[in-house]
DNA sequence: TTGTACGCGTTATCAG
DNA sequence: CTGATAACGCGTACAA
């Protein structure tokens, strides 16, 4: 006789999902037995166990995850993973980061995009939790951050990549932009450079000022003025790069080497120089580019990079987060990822 | 008096995540008329409404959704979204132009990347199935498809994208590579080219067959026979493409024009000819690529390319799968995206 | 208009 | 070692 005579009588269509009750019924042992067989637990004899695994094999059967972490206490495996942008290489590397470390402790990703929009992370965040996340990591857009902060009040531990944000203090993995900037330009200032640009359009505003900052460290450092008409930085109009790179071989007294901010700024640069013939025309003209890509080599002009590993940026800020999951209860870490420099 | 005498004793942390209890007993309200008052129902009277809305807001509420889609006939909003690898920006496309059609409807995305291996794409799916996905988008990896045919049984509906799998008959997004190679390459017959190389290294065979294909009818078309020396194709061995490009150059009647089958070719084709200062050396030689790419014109040697667009491919196929949840009961549909040359 | 009872699929607990 | 039962959070069906 069995013991759910509810679903013993129900008509679903014949295509239903089968559930665990299924599974005991064809392996015919109780609906308890079943679940500790396939959950691999010890104490079950052997040859039930044989006989649930195959039932459950022949019927295709999926435990439902959903109603597994409906139980309280129960870890749901879910963790959210916000970045701006997906199209950008350098957060799908960061997202493929995550996911190989994640992967790796049997958890799975919610992912979303929140194209620099405050209010779809807002969104976002709001339902990951509802989807009972087990943690968030997070590429911030913006400075409001009370979405962010509430999540501490619900226990679910927060990443932050690549960018921070100050009043929140949790654990967080950016780049030694501020480092990996300094050096480089300090190697052009030693190279006699005197008039440096510095193209760093539609950034965020903290990586900006880290990038900005190391900029000026390296003059500080070299007795050398930052001339502020060959500071190029500002709003993410989205050809500001553009005009600015053509501009700033214009100005009265142009630079002899230009220092690209992001990826973005480089390939504007490019664009101008290509233009300008500057490869025939000024030949020692010298560029030094934050972030690598694939076809570095093949530009027009030579480009020394700074380069990082985003993938690794992902990779940390999973493994942060998985110590949170395992216990680890100390203070708010800042993990800064270093830079190579490639001439 | 509760009605929850259960609840009303617990102990759990002071932080767990506020349910529907806890929003009902704030606003003084029943369990149903939270409920209710919380997903829009009407008949509730306006003031009760107001104070669960509060409730909610002051506890940060957020509904279960895991419990939401335990109930039977409850959709789960998720979708299962199975790439090979996000790092190519090709698929990270993808994934943001399906994103951009399911955030529209309101569905949230699993994301997961095989890296190519028919194992990891098993255990995706039936991880994904687990999680009681209301549908999937997959980027298959092989010819093996049973775990995706077995979908079939469970009314959970499939759509491919990028590739095929003959076996299946399901939706399908694929770009129009037969129509796009053969025009690209028609063009290049049309200059009187006769002797054009094939570099295609790498790839998923039925894209590798469809893109050879093009490249072998436009040779038919024109009269103009097609040289197997010429033809550079197969595993993908990371290197195989590098190798490939330099060798190419370097037969006994070079070819005078070469089509690039993907991205990852083009690139090595481009490192052989700047070593090859082929700019200089050989003015007249031809380059068609398929795949654009951010840099593309900023190449050593002029490039014409196949372009298409994989953020149209990842609505398309969200768009097909969104029809089939509506209940869309039609013939498996296949969709072939225009390519366009840029020459 | 509001409230009660029940079940979704799973596992922890406790009794056999 | 095995099984019955309750409970997780929510929404449907029905009763008040």
């Amino acid at each position: 006789m069995t013991s759910d005579p509810a679903r013993a009588g129900r008509t679903r269509g014949a295509t239903a999902a089968p559930t665990l009750h299924d599974v005991a019924a064809r392996a015919d042992v109780s609906l308890m037995t079943a679940s500790r067989a396939l959950s691999g637990s010890p104490k079950v004899r052997e040859e039930k166990v044989k006989r649930v695994v195959a039932a459950a094999a022949d019927l295709g059967y999926r435990r439902n995850e959903n109603a597994r972490s409906l139980r309280p206490g129960q870890r749901s495996g879910l963790i959210g993973v916000v970045i701006t942008n997906a199209s950008n290489p350098y957060y799908a590397e960061l997202q493929l980061g995550a996911e190989q470390v994640l992967a790796g402790d049997g958890m799975r990703m919610l992912v979303g995009n929140t194209a620099e929009d405050l209010d779809r992370e807002r969104r976002l965040v709001a339902d990951f939790v509802g989807w009972q996340v087990d943690g968030l990591i997070v590429v911030p857009t913006g400075a409001d951050s009370s979405h962010l902060a509430a999540l501490a009040g619900l226990n679910i531990p927060l990443v932050l990549a690549a960018r921070t944000v100050d009043e929140l203090a949790v654990d967080t993995v950016l780049i030694d932009d501020l480092g990996g900037t300094r050096s480089a330009v300090h190697g052009l200032l030693e190279q006699g450079h005197t008039r440096i640009a510095f193209l760093g359009y539609g950034m965020s505003v903290p990586t900006s000022e880290r990038r900005l900052r190391g900029f000026e460290e390296a003059h500080t450092e070299a007795g050398v003025p930052v001339d502020q008409h060959l500071v190029f930085s500002g709003s993410p109009a989205p050809d500001a790069a553009m005009r600015a790179a053509a501009e700033l071989l214009q100005v009265p007294r142009p630079p002899s080497a230009v220092f690209c901010a992001n990826n973005r700024n480089t390939v504007a640069l490019m664009h101008a120089l290509k233009n300008a013939d500057i490869e025939h025309r000024r030949p020692q003209f010298r560029v030094v580019a934050f972030d690598n890509f694939d076809t570095a080599d093949l530009m027009p002009i030579h480009l020394a990079v700074v380069d990082h590993d985003p993938r690794e940026m992902g990779r940390t800020a999973a493994r942060l987060l998985v110590e949170r999951l395992h216990g680890e209860r100390g203070a708010a870490r800042t993990v800064e990822l270093p830079t190579h420099f490639l001439s």
